[in-house]
DNA sequence: CTCCTTATTGATAACCGTTATCAATAAGAT
DNA sequence: ATCTTATTGATAACGGTTATCAATAAGGAG
């Protein structure tokens, strides 16, 4: 358990250093937020909650830090339409998800009890685009808009 | 055939006045514009090509307009990760598709050629989200991201 | 057609999320 | 312990979008 409660993350420590990148308080601190959300926090919260473990982190840096993390894929951008790009971790624990977002007050639910037949349907999907497109497909994302029970009233 | 070669749209005209809306020039020619290109445009790509045919339409009039088409239902604004919203036209002609995303160059290939068996799984994912979430939802919104041909160089 | 109400407009400034700049700091290899 | 250089934080700048407000014009009434 280091001095930021990031205790089996030690994995990150390896991952940035392959890649060359220098483990920061900043960065560790940016990760052990990340990880106890689980939900979709914009830059400016993420950087409330920072400050709370390492005070004299700046917000640069954690536009910076979270740069970083989505390039290296252990983040996720998401854009729920409220003109701040919103991040998740992408952890072990929390798979591949679609998201239910209220159009009306921005809530956003998690789906990822997918069907057999939705991922067979997915994977169809994506190679038939792959064949008929001559591109190669990376990733998806999927959203359904809604009013959400609480605004429905 | 009105001054902005807008000639079978008077639909606009009833539609608008049906909400209480104006008909004027700015927002002719913005459908104008949107009428013809049906690919991803910016507010500020909108802008140029408006001003061609009304030289005195400020930008600012631009962004009012899309927010009045968006919330009438007449344009879809879209992302596509390059920080600025685009939209595109709802027209009969151009019905609802998917896109497909190029994350290196951000070209867009629009993806309409649905199976029935994509069509029936979606009708049925939508019945799914509403009967265990309990919302009421009204659209989605699909994005394959990946590396197009001429970015593979 | 003319008048009148009021939605709409355009110029400008403000806003806000994000990014560039740059000297100071500190990670981590030697 | 030292040294190189990636990283940091404060600040200013940037770019898309929105608020402000007096001037204009759509379109209903007469």
């Amino acid at each position: 358990m280091n001095r930021n409660g990031l205790g089996r993350n030690k994995g990150w420590h390896r991952i940035m250093h392959g890649r060359g990148f220098r483990v920061t308080a900043p960065r560790e601190a940016v990760l052990s937020v990340l990880e106890k959300e689980k939900t979709h926090l914009s830059a400016k919260e993420i950087y409330a909650k920072v400050i709370v473990i390492e005070p004299s982190v700046g917000l640069t840096t954690i536009y910076r830090t979270l740069e970083m993390l989505a390039e290296m894929g252990v983040i996720n951008r998401v854009e729920i339409g409220d003109k701040t790009t919103r991040y998740e971790i992408k952890s072990n624990s929390s798979k591949h998800h679609h998201h239910i977002i209220c159009t009306n007050c921005r809530k956003v639910i998690d789906y990822s009890e997918f069907s057999e037949e939705e991922k067979k349907l997915f994977t169809k999907m994506t190679k038939n685009i792959e064949k008929k497109y001559n591109v190669k497909i990376t990733g998806h994302n999927v959203q359904f808009f809604g009013i959400c029970l609480d605004c429905e009233k």
